[in-house]
DNA sequence: GTCCTGTTAC
DNA sequence: GTAACGGGAC
């Protein structure tokens, strides 16, 4: 019998057993998935990994569990070095969040990582996505993890269609809540399906002719395309986010706090803009002013 | 809905 | 060159 969905119409299915077998042969061997991993080192891979490619997340993973390996001493550390570990790894409010979950976990939560999804929602950083995916690959539990490789693996194999479409991740985690085995290679079904869509089923150019499944309703309706308007385009350069990221620059090369004049030789052609993005930097608490006026990355010194 | 980064694929 | 990629906060 097919599973019901919440809305009540038949779901159509989707082969656990083609799927597992595919990703114990093609699954890739990534650290974080090693038995011995720590929830706290799996919280950290899962915050680096929201936005940002496995390939640039490794090495900066490895250093990173090697030198703090929990909460605690996460939360010893100053953010200003947290922020500099993070690198050029992106977004780097991720990583000011991610002191913050090691901060609140270490005094309010005895310095392990909650294990369900509620407690988990309510630490800095982490939406639905992170609290799930924290829950199931690092407690096992059977919760629905629903990434945008996830949600696009559904939309095709089970509702037929290219991709997802307008944002409702509350839908999808009732669909994969309805694929999931209930037993206890729940975990490994999501990773297998979030892997599923990083490799094979892919947004742009996907490799059905590799694909396990044997039933995909897209396939069958002969890949209908999206009907969804062309998503719009978010450029990186000459924005304020490169801008940002030029004067963190500065400041995680630097071993202390800078003036204002070697911080503006970051960004020189448009004055106005530099203003702004470090205004923006200061609201978010990623760079701070010293009483003498020099700027530093938070928490330095 | 808008804003947050930086790299890689094309 | 430029487009694609992606969770969370607001």
């Amino acid at each position: 019998m097919p599973d019901i969905v919440p809305c009540g119409s038949a779901q159509r299915e989707l082969d656990a057993g083609e799927l597992l077998s595919w990703f114990d042969v093609h699954g890739r061997d990534l650290p974080w998935r090693d038995a011995g991993v720590s929830a706290w080192q799996i919280l950290v891979s899962e915050f680096m990994l929201q936005q940002t490619p496995v390939s640039r997340v490794l090495p900066i993973w490895l250093e990173w569990v090697a030198r703090w390996p929990t909460p605690s001493a996460t939360a010893a550390a100053g953010s200003a070095d947290v922020l500099r570990a993070w690198g050029k790894l992106g977004y780097p409010r991720r990583a000011k969040w991610l002191h913050e979950c090691a901060v609140v976990i270490a005094a309010e939560h005895d310095d392990v990582v909650p294990d369900d999804v509620a407690t988990l929602l309510a630490l800095p950083g982490i939406g639905s996505y992170t609290a799930r995916a924290v829950a199931c690959f690092a407690y096992r539990r059977p919760v629905p993890v629903v990434d945008t490789n996830v949600r696009r693996v559904v939309a095709r194999a089970i509702d037929g269609v290219a991709g997802p479409g307008s944002p409702a991740p509350v839908r999808d985690e009732a669909a994969v809540a309805a694929l999931l085995p209930d037993d206890d290679v729940a975990p490994r079904f999501s990773a297998a399906l979030m892997e599923l869509g990083a490799l094979v089923c892919t947004a742009r150019n996907p490799k059905c002719g590799v694909c396990p499944l044997s039933s995909c309703a897209w396939r069958e309706a002969g890949y209908p395309a999206s009907k969804a308007p062309a998503r719009r385009v978010q450029r990186y350069a000459g924005t304020d986010r490169q801008v940002r990221g030029r004067l963190l620059d500065v400041l995680r090369e630097s071993d202390g706090p800078v003036t204002r004049a070697q911080l503006d030789l970051a960004w020189t052609s448009d004055t106005a803009q530099r203003d702004r993005a470090l205004d923006s930097l200061l609201v978010d608490g990623l760079v701070e002013q010293t009483s003498q006026g020099l700027f530093a990355l938070a928490g330095e010194g």
